[in-house]
DNA sequence: CAGGGCTATGTTTCCGGTAACATTTCCGGT
DNA sequence: ACCGGAAATGTTACCGGAAACATAGCCCTG
């Protein structure tokens, strides 16, 4: 619960060097190298059935929490289940049942903030559901890798499958596909195709462009991600609606790859004639970005120009200046689609929580409008 | 191979609302939602034998690569595996062969930059030896939950388990499991009990040293990463080692958590008797930190001091000032540590690449040293 | 042209669970 | 004490592959 923000945030956790673990080892193979075999073999429900003088049925019948069993005879089952360390193997129970308490993740990206946040609350959701979550990155760009990886999870039979797209052809390309097994293809929704906008689009941008305006901006420029992205799309569409609701006015958008470099590179593009006095980013890198070059041009932040991000990231905070942005929960996401998928799978309504909030963080980056600005 | 690098770096890749799959659906159950199921059984190697007019051991055979089989019947095999677009089930395959083609990975955090660049890397190495990564996050502070994580890992029967370990506990938990399988610890070499000592150590941290002398600092200060990992503990030695090699003066280590707020806590409650001119951190967000608590005290970067960080986090180039630091190939970890994992599991000599190089990244951060410094 | 040794293919068994069906045990009522 | 029926437990079959073992077909030799 209060994991994800305390203290235990990851260092490097660079990997060089390397301890071998040695459970059974009896055995030397390489230099220096442990092998970590089973010593035993491991226990099966017959093994469990004759320690406890019983059927293999009725060890099968216990640990699937069948309710008619006699005390006295689940306390024998209990006493041989602990006396031989049994633990289930879930290929075979996953052979007959034709269910896999495993579920695969499609995503096209783990180094970045908000796909590996979304994963992370889709695991621990999986997990507390009793799943794993299977991660398959993709080269999204190369449609045989694509087929590979989904050629990998059909395989590995599933229970099912989250499909995290970001891209359209992502999401072409999982549309496109036959899982075989409940698949769940979780997109930011396209705002523009009906169903209900995010809160980020209906509350959050909003009321970040209101601060701005608050502050005395006028000029807005805004920095997109990618519209192959439906995030981009998104927060570009939501920008316009808020700066035409309130009635600003925007000098225009201009695209990048989300990177703080693409930041950088096409907002000073822009300078020479940047008519705007506040720069809305998509996200926080391509804001950071945005705020290297005004800087390098002699054009203060927050004093001259105000910039915002999207996502807050935790480097957000220290950021010279610290960056005014959205904050976006991904883990919830996560969990979200994660439930939405056990819902598939399991064929129940899925427990739906509220949308998901964005928060406005005001900081350091944003300023009251000053100066001969045109 | 050139992925990484791309352009197709994920944006917030966010996921809100959600559009789903239907590949046979047939069936309505909740409002709008599909249910995707296989729409016809599953075709078993009988089922090809049969189609095929063979016994399902020669499909078998055949499926396992084996040499024996006339070109004539392989001929039929494949028609029949073709027409019937067999897929295996690896639950039964491996309920037979006690092999699973899945590795797990054990970590404590997928949202910073290293760990998921780490397991990005061995996500690949994993996939292109024919085996799916399973990613388990825990929470290293809480020893139950680590439990847990363990308990499900052995379960779903793995071919073997890839247990990052960053800090000590991690390392201490792994060391005292039974994982039942092949496992590998992989944890940051402890450079000070033998072994060798990574690159990074041995010419990285040196030369970065070796680049701030030359640009005149004599005086030194470090934030290290907490001493509960043998990363931060190798860093701060090699800093240590480094200056005394170099004949340089360090005036202190000072302990953060890794993230940035720490760095600019910790360097600023230092910053009143500051004698350095220098500021190491471990890693790039504590040295963001450090960088903001500088320039609000008035200190500038680099005119009085010069900061560096190490990791070269995508972002670090567009920090302000753009951030001189070492660069780590973190994926490149990932894939050894799955190589030795893969070797652990074959029995054979896993290939072992080059030690690791890391590469110093000049950037604006650090600079000649001026000015009447004490 | 029969017999020996391969080679190609088929049959049976097993892996560790679950499901379906069969049988025994227990219990209350008369 | 006996009986019926539900409750508790046991038996058998099956999931989809792989391994061990068995057998049929082939070529060559003497």
């Amino acid at each position: 619960m209060h994991a994800e923000e305390a203290g235990a945030v990851a260092g490097p956790g660079a990997v060089a060097g390397a301890a071998t673990t040695v459970s059974g080892g009896d055995d030397e193979s390489g230099p220096g190298v442990g092998i970590s075999g089973s010593a035993t073999r491991q226990a099966t429900i017959y093994d469990v059935a004759e320690a406890a003088g019983v059927s293999h049925q009725t060890v099968s019948r216990f640990l699937r929490g069948f309710e008619g069993i006699r005390p006295q005879t689940k306390q024998r089952v209990v006493e041989a289940l602990e006396r031989l360390n049994y633990r289930p193997n879930l290929a075979a129970r996953s052979l007959t049942t034709g269910q896999s308490h495993r579920l695969g993740a499609l995503t096209h990206e783990i180094s970045q903030v908000g796909p590996s946040k979304i994963l992370q609350g889709a695991s621990a959701a999986a997990r507390e559901a009793g799943y794993l979550l299977d991660i398959v990155t993709l080269d999204v760009s190369d449609r045989r890798s694509i087929d590979e990886a989904l050629e990998l999870v059909m395989q590995h039979d599933l229970a099912g499958v989250l499909a995290l797209a970001s891209t359209d052809e992502m999401t072409e390309a999982f549309e496109g596909t036959d899982f075989r097994v409940p698949a769940y293809i979780a997109a930011e929704q396209d705002d523009a195709r009906g169903g209900h906008p995010s809160h980020l689009t209906t509350v959050g941008l909003p009321s970040l462009i209101e601060h701005l305006a608050s502050l005395g901006h006028r000029k807005f420029i805004h920095i997109a991600g990618p519209f192959t992205y439906s995030a981009a799309r998104n927060r570009a569409r939501a920008y316009e609606a808020a700066i035409a609701q309130q009635g600003l006015h925007s000098e225009g958008i201009v695209y990048g790859d989300w990177t703080a470099s693409s930041g950088y590179e096409e907002l000073g593009r822009r300078l020479p004639h940047l008519g705007a006095t506040a720069v809305v980013a998509a996200n926080d890198q391509m804001a950071l970005g945005a705020m290297l070059a005004l800087s390098e041009s002699g054009i203060s932040v927050p004093d001259d120009v105000s910039v915002t991000g999207i996502d807050d990231i935790p480097e957000a905070a220290y950021f010279s200046p610290p960056l005014t942005t959205l904050r976006v929960d991904f883990a919830a996401q996560g969990r979200t689609a994660v439930q939405e998928l056990l819902g598939l799978i399991n064929r129940t309504e899925p427990l739906r929580g509220p949308a998901l909030p964005s928060e406005l963080v005001p900081r350091r980056s944003t300023g009251r409008m000053r100066g001969p600005q045109s």
